[in-house]
DNA sequence: TTAGGTGCAAATCGTTTGCGAGTAA
DNA sequence: TTACTCGCAAACGATTTGCACCTAA
């Protein structure tokens, strides 16, 4: 909480960039929101500071990410999903009603460690979510028509 | 092949659609590129019929995958990426260099069946590109001696 | 004759860029 | 003074929509 703040200030400081207001507010919003994307963000900043522009927050976020104290989610098709960078789990995303839920990301950890052996790929558990169906969707699916695929057979 | 060619027009047909020239070289287009995004796509079906629109394209697309005959994949931050549903692997993308890798499936059998279990969440492998460093990144991070503030998407 | 299919232009969404003005060190 | 910051407008890439025309059943 502080202690990002304290590291954000101080990461700024060293590059010879300023803390303001709009840097601070984009930081806690972020925080607030947990996940959010760009346009919810800035409504949230603008609730306290309505003058504050997108292209603030869009610059902001990429400041932050920059430094390591966001990072971002791409959750499907939309816009991507921006939290603070300690907020760590891997995103369980249904295709069919777009619910999200966040699993542990210790889940990925076998996997993580094949990617590495086999193919020296360091997996970043989660800058991804992973796509399928929920229960709901999947027990609906099941007693609905079937795609063409499976017709086929 | 001609099999899902003709897999196709029966499902267009009972639906009440046709078999069009265009739906045709889209078809062909997913399946010979193997990996492309619309705009890929459409080039390559203007190739044979320059009048062809890229709003055509999208439509086919979205016709297609509603139908079970292609899939779409987020590779990345840019455009979605098609294929035919039979061309199945899981996509590792690289977040510095962008170069995607495929690996099988299987690799995540083990991860599917605990999400099932644990959350009754059905995995679909092939949606979704999982992201990291590859070799030569993670390398030449290691080497660049970057700290946390330093860290990157 | 009617539903389906297409092309074209315009709209939309998310994001980036150019630029001029403001402000802290 | 000199960077750094910001807001605003416009540009941009990807995709969708509205609409008129056209064609197969």
């Amino acid at each position: 909480m502080v202690k990002t703040q304290e590291t954000l200030r101080r990461a700024l400081h060293e590059r010879g960039l300023r803390m303001t207001p709009q840097r601070q507010l984009v930081l806690d919003a972020v925080r607030e929101l947990e996940h959010a994307t760009p346009e919810q963000i800035c409504a949230r900043v603008q609730v306290q500071a309505p003058a504050v522009n997108i292209t603030t927050v869009y610059r902001t976020l990429d400041l932050l990410e920059r430094l390591g104290v966001v990072r971002h989610t791409h959750l499907g098709h939309g816009a991507p999903n921006y939290s603070v960078r300690e907020h760590q789990h891997v995103h369980l995303v249904c295709h069919d009603c777009g619910d999200v839920a966040e699993v542990p990301t210790e889940l990925l950890d076998d996997l993580a460690g094949s990617l590495r052996d086999r193919f020296g790929f360091r997996l970043d558990a989660t800058h991804v979510a992973l796509s399928g169906a929920c229960t709901a969707c999947a027990a609906a699916r099941r007693t609905e028509g079937r795609t063409l695929e499976e017709a086929d057979s």
